[in-house]
DNA sequence: TTGTGTGAACAACTTCACAGCT
DNA sequence: AGCTGTGAAGTTGTTCACACAA
C-alpha cells in the first residue's frame, strides 16, 4: 500500500509487555544457572525451568537484540546482563514502601527484593506504635517525611501497602512526592495522572480467579486433558496500565 | 484428528480467562455500589470506577448471559449473583493456607477473603514456635495434619506463602492431600500433574516490571554506555527444584 | 547434527461502531 | 432520548516450521 509510514518514531515499544512480564522469570532462573556454573542454556532447557515453551522464550530473547549462539544455546552470563539491563536493573533503584503491616513487613523481607537491583530504601507508616520500629533492618519513619525521604533517596518506585481505606489519599501523597511508579496491594483503583505507572497486585482476586477454575473442574467437566494447565496459567497478575481515563 | 473441529470444543471455555480475571474487580465495586444502595449501574459507570473500558466491560458481562437492561443498565443485585455464581463464589470453598510467615499472617487477615465465598480455613506451618499461635482467630497447625485438615474441611484451594526452598515438598504435600488449585507466592516454578491449577503471584517480578517502566521512561537519549558492572551477591532463589517440564 | 532466529499462520483479546431494545 | 449487545475490524500475543549458522 501507499499508505503512509505509522508516525511513530524509532522507540515506540520494541519488547512486547508481554515478554517484560516474563524477563523477571528468566532472569531468575539464569542466576540459579549461574550460582550452578553453568556456562550456556539452550532455550529449552531454560523452558524447562521456567515453565515457558521453547519458542516463545526464543522469541522473547530476540526482542532484546539476543545473542545466542546456533547449535549451542545463550550464554548465561551474558543473558543476565542483557536482560537485567533490559529490566534497568543496572542502575540502582531506590524503592520506598508505605504500609508497614503484615504485608509490608512481608515485602520488606522478600528476598529478590534486596538481591538486585532493586531495593526498599525506606519504610513508611502513619501508625505512632509502627514508626520507629526497625523492620528489616530499616526505621520505620512517619508518613510526613515523605517528601523529605523521596527526596533523599531518589526513589522513583513506590509500594502501597496501606488498608483500602487510605489508598488513594497515600497514592496521592507519593505522586506528589515525585513518585512516577506505583506498584498497589490496596484492592481499590487508583487514580493518577497519566505520567504514573500503576501496577496492582489484587490478592482476593487472585483466589477468586482460583475459585473460577475450581468450580468449572466440578461443575462442568470430567477433568479432560484439557482440564490442566500449569505452564500457560503463569499470568500471574495483569498489567496495570498507566493513568486512567478522564472520569470526574 | 481427523475432523475439522469447530474454534472450541464443546464445552471447553465458554468465558474468556481475561474476562475472568476481571470479574472479581467488577464483584467488588458492584459490592460498594450495592452497600450506596444503587440499584442499577450503566457500563459507563461501572467503567469508571473499575478502570476498564466500557465497551470491553460490556463484552464481558454478555459471555455470562448477560442480563443489563437497554436504556437502564444492570441491576446491581442481580449481577453480583450473576458474577458470584460464574466464579464459583456461591458455593463456600475452604482454603488451606501453608506457611504463617509475615505474608501468610496478611493474607490470613486480608479482608476479602473472609467476605465472600471464600474463607480461609485453616492455617499450617512446620515451624514449632509458629505452631499453636492463634492468627486470625485460626489456631496455626502443625504441616503434619495437612491431610486430615484439607479431608475434614473439604478444602480444594491451598495458598502457598512458605520460602521458596520448601515451596516444591509442600506442593507435592497439598497435592496428595487432594488440593487441586495452588496460589503459589514463592518465587520457583512449581512441578504438578496436569490436573492441578497453579497460580502465581511473584512479588519481585511485580517490581522489575515497575522498575522496567521506569527505565523506559528516563530512556532520553541516554544512549551512553550504562556502567554495567552490577556485581553483587548472587543470591538467587534458592531451592529451585523445578522438577521437569512435562512438555506436550 | 544441534539449536537459534524469524516470517507466517494462528489464536486471543480489545476497540469500534451501530443495530435494536426500552 | 439512553444504553445494551454484538458483528467486524484492529491489535497483540503465541505457535509453527524451517532456513541457516556453528
Amino acid at each position: 500500500m501507499a499508505e503512509v509510514v505509522p508516525p511513530v518514531r524509532a522507540g515506540a515499544r520494541p519488547v512486547p509487555d508481554a515478554t517484560v512480564a516474563r524477563l523477571p522469570i528468566y532472569l531468575r532462573a539464569l542466576h540459579v544457572l549461574a550460582e550452578d556454573g553453568r556456562g550456556t542454556v539452550s532455550s529449552q532447557q531454560l523452558a524447562g525451568t521456567t515453565g515457558v515453551g521453547s519458542a516463545k522464550l526464543r522469541k522473547d530473547l530476540s526482542h532484546l537484540g539476543s545473542y545466542g549462539t546456533r547449535g549451542v544455546g545463550y550464554d548465561v552470563g551474558h543473558l543476565v546482563e542483557q536482560i537485567s539491563s533490559e529490566l534497568g536493573l543496572t542502575r540502582h533503584r531506590a524503592v520506598v514502601l508505605i504500609g508497614v503491616g503484615n504485608l509490608g513487613r512481608a515485602l520488606a523481607g522478600y528476598p529478590g527484593f534486596a538481591s538486585r537491583g532493586l531495593s526498599i530504601a525506606a519504610l513508611l507508616d502513619i501508625d505512632p506504635a509502627t514508626v520507629g520500629q526497625v523492620v528489616g533492618g530499616l526505621e520505620v519513619q512517619h508518613l510526613d517525611r515523605l517528601d523529605g525521604v523521596v527526596a533523599g533517596t531518589g526513589a522513583s518506585i513506590g509500594v502501597l501497602a496501606t488498608p483500602a481505606a487510605s489508598a488513594q489519599e497515600v497514592c496521592d501523597r507519593l505522586v506528589g512526592a515525585g513518585v512516577s511508579s506505583i506498584l498497589n496491594f490496596a484492592p481499590v483503583v487508583l487514580s493518577v495522572p497519566d505520567s504514573v505507572d500503576v501496577r496492582k497486585v489484587d490478592l482476593a482476586s487472585e483466589l477468586m480467579v482460583l475459585a473460577f477454575h475450581e468450580h468449572r473442574k466440578s461443575r462442568r467437566g470430567v477433568v479432560s486433558e484439557l482440564g490442566g494447565r500449569q505452564r500457560d496459567d503463569l499470568v500471574g497478575v495483569d498489567g496495570g496500565r498507566v493513568g486512567r481515563e478522564a472520569s470526574a
